[in-house]
DNA sequence: TATTGTTATACTCTATAACTATA
DNA sequence: TATAGTTATAGAGTATAACAATA
């Protein structure tokens, strides 16, 4: 079987990936207001979700200046999903835990995006270990 | 030649579509910054370079409150890179039309992306139609 | 001296509700 | 009445600069 569509052009596909990644996040930011939450806040706490972070290095993940993280994570903290605790090596640093209730938002979240992303069903075994391929090549981690 | 890795499951590839989201976002607002612009701004640009539109449709593609369009309008207008006329139809409705100017914003931003997103580069004739054809299927029109 | 985190400031984006002018 | 667009308001994210505490 042989595909009858000419190659897409570079300007082609990223309009394609500007639409697909635009429908992601239009999705996650659903997924995350189902919670009550910002899709900035969910990303926090999807991060925090893998590891304890200091604020330094959260400002470094998510990519925004560190006065940034101040505010997000006062947000968090007065509704408990997150806690401040002082690094007991430097006494400047604090490393941010994910709370219980943290934790299960962020569970409830990714639930819900799996159930929201019907499109990824449409895909064979074969076909999700080549979109992961290829998607790996474009964006290196 | 056979890959050796397990086929991904969804969540891993929910992962990477964040993963891939995150980046496409960081370069296009540092293109859309190199021209002055926020990545909202640039984004209204690309939309109304295929077509004019009226306030009411670009709220509806921009999938935000109609509200919000008159701020981000009256920004672009202020510095002469849209021009808002009154439909010959419908005095209540507003068209929104690039200057060339704002022609000249967009295509410069569209440019630095080539630029920037190198890792379409490294993908053959044959990769480029699969990951068109892939994402298509996940994310429909 | 350098780094971590915070505060102050200003701007943009966001939704909601109330308004006007047209249809 | 219903719709298009605006205004007012409040909250959230953003960068910059200045600051205190600690290293």
């Amino acid at each position: 079987m042989q595909s009858n569509t000419t190659t897409p052009d570079k300007r082609q596909l990223l309009e394609l990936l500007a639409h697909s990644l635009s429908a992601h996040f239009a999705d996650f930011s659903a997924a995350a207001a189902s919670a009550g939450l910002t899709a900035m806040q969910a990303k926090t706490l999807t991060v925090l979700r893998r590891a304890p972070a200091s604020m330094r290095s959260l400002a470094d993940t998510l990519t925004c200046d560190a006065s940034n993280v101040t505010g997000i994570i006062d947000r968090l903290e007065k509704r408990d999903l997150v806690r401040r605790e002082v690094s007991p090596t430097d006494r400047r640093v604090k490393i941010l835990v994910l709370t219980d209730e943290g934790e299960k938002a962020i569970d409830m979240i990714r639930e819900r995006m799996e159930q929201v992303q019907t499109g990824l069903d449409k895909l064979s075994d074969k076909e999700r270990s080549e979109l992961f391929r290829l998607l790996t090549t474009v964006f290196p981690q």
